[in-house]
DNA sequence: AACTCGGGGAC
DNA sequence: GTCCCAGAGTT
């Protein structure tokens, strides 16, 4: 009787991914890298930010040694920034408490920020071949099929019946091919949409196969409307230079770099004037900018700001000035970028 | 249990 | 436009 692990290891010694960036070689540092990258993001997303990560970090000591600030450039743009914030403390904390060698007890791996239950499953079965169950998005989506589990998995009680599916099927040898083999499945076969259920290794064991419900499964998340927001993001400049301010660690692009905001046209004169110790000579309105995030959507109106005379500027500003013509080696929030590159071309 | 955290690919 | 992606941390 051939196990579900065994269609599945068969199937992925034709059919899987064997030339991901990551695969080659499949370290603990390199697989690490690559889940927290891969948390909520495509492979496709991933691909150049992974290359470009691990020709300047090519082990886990440079990481630990990098100032944050570079590391977050090199993650600018690919969203939720504290995943790279616990990046980096995890590299300090590796190097710190365990010499440099990343961790094989699964509890000690957990235990690291940014690493929860999945990530650190993954880690250890690809990295070092031992028996440890994944669920992330694809093998959710294979598992609900194949048992016709229902119900949206961000609820517990769902959750908890995949997880214990994904623990059962996880095989006893082959662990690092099968963890691979299963995302793989969920990720060129077993799609969201228009699954190729004619060419998978499972066949009719899969309920939602056999009953023609794979659309079914797993069950949708609750849906709720966006809320609307809106924002005014400050373009000062000075000369060939422009203001930006540090955001803080938690909320919204925490740790990036940003334009300094106000919450309408007619606080930019106070503002200018508490924070800058300065007044504005022009003030130009550009066409409002919408961001759109997964739970709300964010109107931006830049406002470009010439002043008059910033001799008299503070000395202890919370931001600094960047000069357009020069490279940002910092963190940017992905509309700020979108502006200052816009504001480059004008110029 | 619900909320927060991004940006983009696929449709 | 919607949905959701190799999820985790906070409240």
């Amino acid at each position: 009787m051939k196990t579900f692990a065994d269609h599945l290891l068969t199937w992925f010694d034709l059919h899987g991914r064997h030339d991901l960036p990551w695969q080659q070689p499949a370290t603990p540092y390199r697989v690490w890298v690559s889940e927290i990258m891969l948390q909520q993001t495509q492979v496709a997303t991933v691909i150049p930010y992974y290359t470009r990560f691990m020709q300047s970090y090519p082990d886990i000591a440079r990481l630990a040694a990098a100032p944050v600030d570079e590391v977050l450039h090199h993650w600018s743009g690919l969203g939720y920034y504290a995943r790279c914030r616990n990046l980096h403390k995890t590299a300090v904390t590796v190097c710190e408490q365990y010499g440099g060698e990343f961790p094989q007890r699964f509890d000690d791996v957990v235990a690291l920020p940014g690493i929860g239950r999945s990530t650190a499953g993954a880690i250890l079965a690809l990295s070092r071949g031992e028996r440890h169950a994944i669920l992330d998005g694809n093998v959710k989506r294979v598992l609900a099929r194949y048992h016709a589990i229902e119900g949206w998995p961000g609820r517990t009680a769902v959750a908890a019946a995949l997880w214990d599916k994904a623990e059962q099927h996880t095989p006893e040898s082959r662990v690092a091919d099968y963890t691979q083999a299963i995302m793989d499945l969920g990720a060129t076969l077993c799609t969201r949409s228009r699954p190729r259920c004619g060419d998978c290794p499972l066949g009719t064991e899969c309920q939602a196969y056999a009953s023609d419900s794979q659309a079914d499964y797993p069950g949708r998340k609750p849906k709720q409307r966006r809320p609307q927001k809106a924002t005014v993001m400050l373009l000062a400049l000075h000369g060939n230079a422009v203001y930006l301010e540090r955001r803080p660690p938690s909320g919204i692009w925490g740790g990036l770099w940003s334009l300094p905001e106000v919450t309408s046209a007619a606080e930019v004169d106070d503002w200018l004037q508490t924070r800058l110790n300065v007044r504005a000579k022009t003030v130009e309105p550009w066409p409002v900018l919408r961001h759109s995030f997964s739970h709300y959507d964010l109107d931006i109106q830049p406002l470009t700001v010439r002043l008059s005379d910033v001799s008299r500027t503070v000395a202890d500003l919370p931001g600094a000035w960047y000069p357009l013509d020069q490279p940002l080696n910092v963190g940017l929030a992905a509309p700020v970028s979108k502006l200052l590159a816009q504001l480059t071309i004008t110029h």
